[in-house]
DNA sequence: CTTCCCAGCGCG
DNA sequence: AAAGCGCGCTGGGAAG
């Protein structure tokens, strides 16, 4: 059952529809429901199990989630036509040219075809007091169901502009699930939050800092430290956090560094450096994460950051507000279970190495991902048993490493892994030739910069260098494209899995715990003790479970290390 | 005064 | 030990 909703003047409203997006015959009428009224009628609704469509989860599930109305299952069409509007497997359709041509003509595209920025938070409870998100043109009732069908249709035809390819349409479709599945799961996380501990936090803060001063001051620890810098650099008015300034200072002393990054600054024996270095790591701390950061992100036990489903062309997610996707080590402690609960912080061993694997069906790199630490075998095959030589390589054949160790040992590892590194080299090339590049379910990279196609214009010989510079850089984009992208495919569909195995216990009437974080290959999930096993099968259940979705029953594995702790500084 | 960019560093 | 990819956030500092 499909069921779009919509805003309206009055409200919302509501219409069944087919799964090729037209209107359900037996039941064709839009229905309107007053705001007031919305979360019990979609409550009710909730119980047949309906895909709900709309123009953007972000419009209507996190209100919804406030009302205490949990769903299932979503579709996204801003979300999904970002996609499909990009995609190679689609970009023979007359949906990918449309969303073409709204690029070209540079007109605000309907709904969105992925061009619109991310859109600011609703207004807290905005959604059941006012006429609704986005009550614009566009976004009509009939305007979101033409686009449904629209997508609908790009969809059925997905494969290449020959033919129409059944694996790609299945993948794409897999991918366009996983991702409206991701944008409830980022609007549940939000709900839901992170457990923070306050006190544990002023604690770290002050044992590295000091107590906390007033506001505009430096803290003790900082205080001292700037003071004993001024000594030592004889440059009494020195603000250590000015570059400039401190560059001079630095210069005034014999100590010729170009930037004052910390591994430059650790080239030099002068005795500055080290309380220097001590202020940088302080001073961060309080700038990112002190006592400001505490203020002004955690209430009431909770860290309730906003992430960004489709915020980064590869599919990862990002955030806005609180740098969740940044949690430095440092404050991790802070991060502490309830009482009667533990924290399962789960990450994918090796995420971007075994997708390499699988992408490129490296038989013999697939030999060394058996082994729990694929690094470990990869050095027993080709680099004399040096786990830390296998895994420069392998990162920087991932990166695109052309200097340093990295790139020196790039020809040994093409050697011994001929199609992982042609893998990975030929999407390279395409990228420096101007072709766009895809994942394995189905999101492509972006078409060339203007800079790019700028360039492509060089003439003179100062010129074509920069030409180069400019096309090796998109190379180094696209390689690593490939790999990220596939690696985001298969998290969201881990995380989708595990999110519906979840609730799966949940509604059998397990205990079972919540999703409360998310970072790109690693988990957090807030969980009663009696529910801790339960959820740590469910979490390696879904990685094996994204590793079919993606590629089938291939000799790969994607182990995933699972930590049950209190605190989360003690996951590793 | 506000707005924007950069350097630097946190995370994967 | 950094570099090769992707991000967000901060304070400083220049530009408007």
């Amino acid at each position: 059952m499909y069921l779009l909703l919509a805003a309206h003047a009055d409200g919302a409203a509501l219409q069944q529809l087919t799964a090729d997006g037209s209107p359900e015959p037996s039941n064709p009428e839009p229905r309107v429901v007053r705001p007031e009224d919305l979360p019990g009628v979609v409550r009710g609704l909730e119980e047949r199990h309906p895909r709900w469509i709309w123009h953007r989860t972000q419009d209507w599930y996190p209100a919804l989630l406030r009302a205490g109305v949990e769903l299932e299952r979503c579709y996204d069409l801003t979300l999904c036509g970002s996609i499909l509007a990009h995609s190679e497997f689609t970009a023979h359709t007359g949906y990918a040219q449309a969303a073409e041509k709204l690029t070209q003509d540079d007109e605000l595209p309907l709904p969105s075809r992925g061009l619109q920025p991310p859109p600011p938070p609703p207004e807290q409870g905005a959604l059941f007091d006012a006429p609704a998100p986005g009550h614009r043109p566009g976004q009509s009732l009939e305007a979101l169901r033409a686009e449904y069908a629209a997508q609908q249709e790009a969809l059925r035809h997905a494969g290449t502009a020959i033919v129409t390819d059944a694996g790609r349409r299945q993948r794409l479709q897999l991918l366009l699930a996983a991702e409206s599945a991701g944008a409830m799961i980022a609007a549940e996380m939000q709900h839901t939050g992170v457990p923070w501990r306050e006190e544990l936090h002023e604690q770290i803060l002050a044992d590295y800092l000091g107590p906390r001063p007033a506001p505009g001051q430096r803290p003790a620890k900082l205080e001292a430290l700037t003071a004993e810098l001024r000594r030592l650099l004889q440059s009494p008015a020195l603000n250590p956090d000015s570059p400039q300034d401190l560059m001079r200072a630095l210069h005034r002393n014999g100590i010729e560094v170009k930037t004052t990054r910390q591994w430059e600054l650790k080239e030099s024996s002068h005795p500055a450096i080290e309380p220097l270095l001590a202020y940088k790591k302080l001073a961060r701390l309080h700038a990112a994460n002190g006592w400001a950061w505490l203020d002004m992100w955690v209430k009431d036990g909770r860290f309730q950051p906003e992430y960004v489903v489709g915020g980064v062309v590869s599919g990862r997610w990002a955030s806005r507000g609180g740098g969740a996707l940044q949690i430095p080590r440092q404050i991790r402690g802070a991060v502490h279970a309830d009482p009667g609960y533990k924290l399962i912080v789960a990450d994918a061993s090796q995420l971007e190495p075994r997708v390499l694997v699988a992408l490129a069906q490296d038989a013999k790199m697939a030999e060394a991902a058996r082994d729990k630490d694929l690094y470990a075998g990869i050095a027993a095959q080709g680099f004399g048993g040096d786990r830390a030589k296998a895994k420069v390589a392998l990162l920087g054949a991932i990166y695109g490493a052309t200097t340093g160790e990295s790139g020196r040992l790039m020809p040994q590892l093409a050697r011994t892994y001929p199609r992982a590194v042609g893998f990975v080299e030929q999407a390279a090339r395409d990228g420096e030739a101007g072709r766009t590049v895809t994942s394995r379910l189905g999101r492509s990279s972006p078409p060339p910069s203007d800079r790019w196609l700028q360039s492509q214009q060089s003439t003179t010989a100062e010129e074509q260098r920069r030409a180069d510079a400019i096309a090796r850089s998109r190379g180094r984009f696209t390689r690593n494209f490939v790999v990220q992208g596939s690696a985001a495919d298969w998290a969201a569909c881990w995380l989708a899995e595990l999110r519906r195995r979840l609730r799966t216990m949940r509604a059998q009437g397990a205990a079972t715990g919540e999703l409360v974080f998310f970072l790109h290959d690693e988990v957090m999930v807030h969980c009663p003790e009696n529910a801790v096993a339960d959820c740590m099968k469910a979490i390696e259940d879904s990685a094996t479970a994204a590793k079919e979705l993606l590629f089938g029953r291939i000799p790969v594995e994607f182990p995933v290390s699972v930590a049950v702790v209190d605190s989360y500084d003690n996951a590793k």
